[in-house]
DNA sequence: TTTGATACCTAAGTTTCTTATATATATTTG
DNA sequence: CAAATATATATAAGAAACTTAGGTATCAAA
């Protein structure tokens, strides 16, 4: 298992991809697609997943609507226009990471990568 | 350029491979050469660099060699053993961390790296 | 009926940086 | 030759983004 120092900073990049390629979705939801997608490997906590949620909101990348199933609330998590441009800008952003630290690790990372 | 959040957790990556690689080296000629390489992309704070290279060094993983260069000083920093290990790991980490991103990002990231 | 899964949320504490500051020598430029 | 820039180290306060821990409640299965 890598370290979760490496996972901050991803947590938005993460949600708004997932958002935007899955439509609709709640948190619960995204927890455990990620966790599938992975294959167990991110698991991303409740502590850190509802206040990046609230705060996508707020800063208007996120809509919400919240659904009644039986007794239960479920709060559904839509990508604003707002939001798809940070989407596509976060996703560059990091791919352009990916490939600076190519460039510092090489010659030993490229060959792992 | 990229968000600074992302380089979060990676410094000691960078640290211990860029002088796993070039042997030995002190910290503002670390600072350079990772500017050099990078093109610029990244550069590392000294407030960040240097309680990071004390923080190896008090882990074991570093050892010091103190230079007199003129009137200055110079530390000379060489990975340990222990260190070497540490810089492989991290390695792998990384790869691993990478790898598992491009699944949660795939289909759209997997054609930009 | 109690355990585990589903579903939301917040708050204190930790880690790891950034920003700012401090000190001092060496070199370049106007 | 004076002033600015580069070289070289270091620490400390504050911010950001998590983790850990706790809280509330419904639903399904054992």
């Amino acid at each position: 298992m890598y370290s979760k120092e490496l996972v901050k900073g991803t947590l938005k990049t993460i949600i708004l991809n997932l958002l935007e390629e899955q439509g609709k979705m709640y948190g619960y939801e995204i927890t455990q697609k990620v966790r599938a997608i992975s294959d167990g490997k991110l698991v991303l906590t409740e502590g850190a997943l509802y206040p990046s949620l609230h705060a996508l909101e707020a800063d208007g990348l996120l809509t919400t609507e919240t659904v009644n199933i039986g007794k239960r609330i479920r709060k559904y998590y839509t990508v604003t226009a707002k939001g798809g441009s940070l989407a596509q800008e976060k996703m560059n952003e990091f791919a352009d990471f990916v490939n600076m630290m190519k460039l510092v690790l090489s010659p030993k990372f490229s060959t792992q990568i």
